[in-house]
DNA sequence: CTAGGGTTAG
């Protein structure tokens, strides 16, 4: 265990001779292959006991001669530890005089292939450009960086390899295809298929699996789809992945027709579905609330033999949470957890929501306790669910504890974190405190959205603090975020509150301008506004827009218009023109 | 020994 450098001295004592050999006499015969072992165990020593060994290393053993490739490879051999090696070699590069052997070069980037360091293998042949590394290891390297995800880094080599005229084979194009969906770096697929394409690649059936995959991370299931008929056609069907992932879209997207067509292709070709696949299915049908038929085919799985894992379960359990089916997600919970699966934050995710959405806080509340004692790991999304579920439920104090928990544990708030506590916050009239919020999520560097500003626009309007909802409005469109139709028509509401019926009107024929389209409240209390500070014309001029825009008048507007009949009359006449049958209809009865 | 799946507001 004496590691100490007098210890690696006193080794040595015995036989000096060596180190006052010069250079390029030094190990050069092999006439003395002890001392080459001997030397080489003491450098290593040095390198494994001392931090900082960079500055004694060249000092201590002044006559060795580093790039002679003898003495090298042994030190290497001896150490057999590819990071000590790979950063003598850095060290031994940045020194003058070094010129590194080119075996060695090679055995060093095989050995950091091997070891599946991506970077550093990466960054030594960027380091060492004046070793062309054999084709083969460098499809080898393209490999191992793809699995870890350095898609560009791969790219660049093929180019590397394109320029050297050498086309990689068909695995290792396939691999880079893989590491790329697998990144959802679709560009970089389209750039290596066009490259495959241009040298004349042949490509296979795990080549289309993955144009399948990003076909769909490209939102274009149409195109993967059609590739998929192709290879069908052909004879040929890709793994269930990529089957998986096509499915995983054309169920999201309500494609029932063309899921169970995929599944029957699955069975028809042995390609049996599995739990990821069904998972897939019953997913989609939940996203698109047909959960009783989720639940059937969930059902049915297990009878036939299928045992669904913790990500099923929990699917199942979201969905049914969703659908209010708080009963049923327990007692898959229960049943899960039978079966030896503990829930996981997901799982707890899934039944909290479900909680909150059935107005049980308490219980909503114990599970996320619960899931905090159990490890799991709490995060943005966990506390998000919880705190608009109390929100909803007029406990926004309780969520602005939650809040502040978050912070304690480390928790990144997200912009759905401050929307759904300024919405809780305003619904409970506490105006200051969301504004406030809605100021820290700001400064926190955060982008405000349109469901940031809406619930303060709302109640600043409601309460008749109509200017600080115009700031508000100008601050979001100089923060370029799209106000919705709903924001327009709070400010008109808020506008028709004040009074101000003329600057209600003009916000009103922006909002027609633009093709938003308001609801029928909107132009009625509009309407209304004007009618009572007798503003007939105007009032008529919106009854028109109201008329036209498609809403019908209504028995009690009408009553308040008859008050003028003799102007009721003269814009029936005018514009009965352009009512549908039943409107017009509806004006002369009520004259 | 291989890939691939699930969660939040309005």
């Amino acid at each position: 265990m004496a590691k100490s450098p007098f210890f690696i001295f006193n080794s040595l004592r015995p036989n000096p001779k060596p180190y006052f050999l010069s250079p390029f006499q030094c190990f050069t015969t092999g006439s003395e292959p002890g001392n080459l072992t001997e030397v080489a165990g003491a450098i290593c020593g040095i390198i494994r006991t001392r931090p900082r060994w960079e500055d004694t290393l060249i000092s201590t053993f002044p006559s060795v001669n580093f790039s002679n490739p003898a003495i090298l490879n042994e030190v290497l051999k001896l150490q057999n530890n590819v990071f000590l090696n790979v950063r003598l070699f850095h060290w031994l590069s940045s020194q003058s005089g070094f010129s590194p052997d080119p075996l060695v070069c090679k055995s060093l980037f095989d050995s950091l292939v091997e070891a599946k360091a991506s970077v550093l293998a990466k960054s030594f042949i960027d380091a060492v450009p004046q070793f062309s590394m054999d084709p083969r290891s460098l499809e080898s390297l393209i490999r191992v960086l793809c699995e870890d995800g350095y898609v560009d880094e791969a790219l660049d080599l093929f180019h590397k390899l394109k320029s050297s005229g050498v086309c990689p084979s068909l695995g290792t194009w396939n691999s880079a295809l893989a590491g790329s969906v697998r990144a959802k770096r679709t560009d970089v697929v389209w750039k290596l298929y066009g490259e495959m394409m241009d040298r004349g690649v042949t490509s296979d059936v795990e080549t289309v699996g993955h144009l399948i995959q990003a076909f769909c991370i490209d939102n274009n299931v149409e195109r993967g789809y059609e590739l998929l008929c192709q290879i069908r056609d052909g004879g040929g069907i890709p793994g269930n992945v990529a089957l998986n992932k096509l499915m995983s879209v054309l169920s999201k997207e309500g494609n029932f027709y063309r899921v169970s067509e995929l599944l029957h292709l699955m069975i028809a070709t042995n390609n049996n579905p599995d739990i990821y696949t069904y998972q897939e299915v019953i997913n989609g049908l939940c996203k698109r609330k047909k959960v009783v038929e989720a639940y059937r085919i969930f059902n049915d799985l297990k009878t036939r033999g299928y045992a669904p894992d913790r990500v099923m379960y929990t699917t199942m359990i979201n969905g049914l949470c969703r659908m209010r089916l708080l009963g049923k997600a327990r007692k898959l919970w229960f049943e899960m957890m039978k079966k030896g699966m503990l829930p996981n934050e997901y799982t707890y995710n899934a039944l909290i929501y479900g909680c909150c959405k059935m107005h049980l806080l308490e219980d909503a509340w114990k599970l996320h306790k619960e899931m905090s004692n159990k490890g799991c790991n709490l995060n943005t999304i966990s506390y998000n669910i919880l705190i608009a579920g109390l929100c909803k439920n007029r406990m926004a104090s309780e969520a602005c504890d939650l809040f502040e928990e978050m912070s304690r544990n480390g928790i990144i708030r997200d912009t759905i974190t401050y929307n759904s506590l300024i919405r809780g916050l305003c619904s409970e009239g506490d105006l200051a405190k969301a504004r406030i919020l809605f100021e820290e999520l700001v400064a926190s560097g955060l982008q405000p959205s349109t469901s940031s500003y809406t619930p303060l626009i709302e109640h600043f309007c409601q309460v008749g603090s109509t200017q600080q909802a115009l700031e508000l409005w100008m601050d979001m469109v100089s923060k370029g975020v799209e106000p919705s139709i709903y924001n327009h028509e709070c400010i008109i509401a808020g506008l028709c509150k004040d009074g101000s019926s003329v600057e209600g009107m003009q916000w009103l024929s922006e909002m027609l301008e633009r093709k938003l389209i308001p609801r029928r409240m909107t132009f009625v209390s509009l309407i209304r506004c004007l009618l009572q500070q007798d503003k007939l014309d105007a009032a008529f001029l919106v009854v028109n827009s109201m008329l036209l825009t498609g809403y019908a008048l209504g028995k009690s507007l009408c009553c308040s218009l008859l008050k003028d009949a003799e102007k009721l009359q003269l814009f029936v006449s005018c514009s009965c023109y352009y009512l549908p049958l039943p409107q017009r209809e509806e004006c002369h009865r009520l004259m």
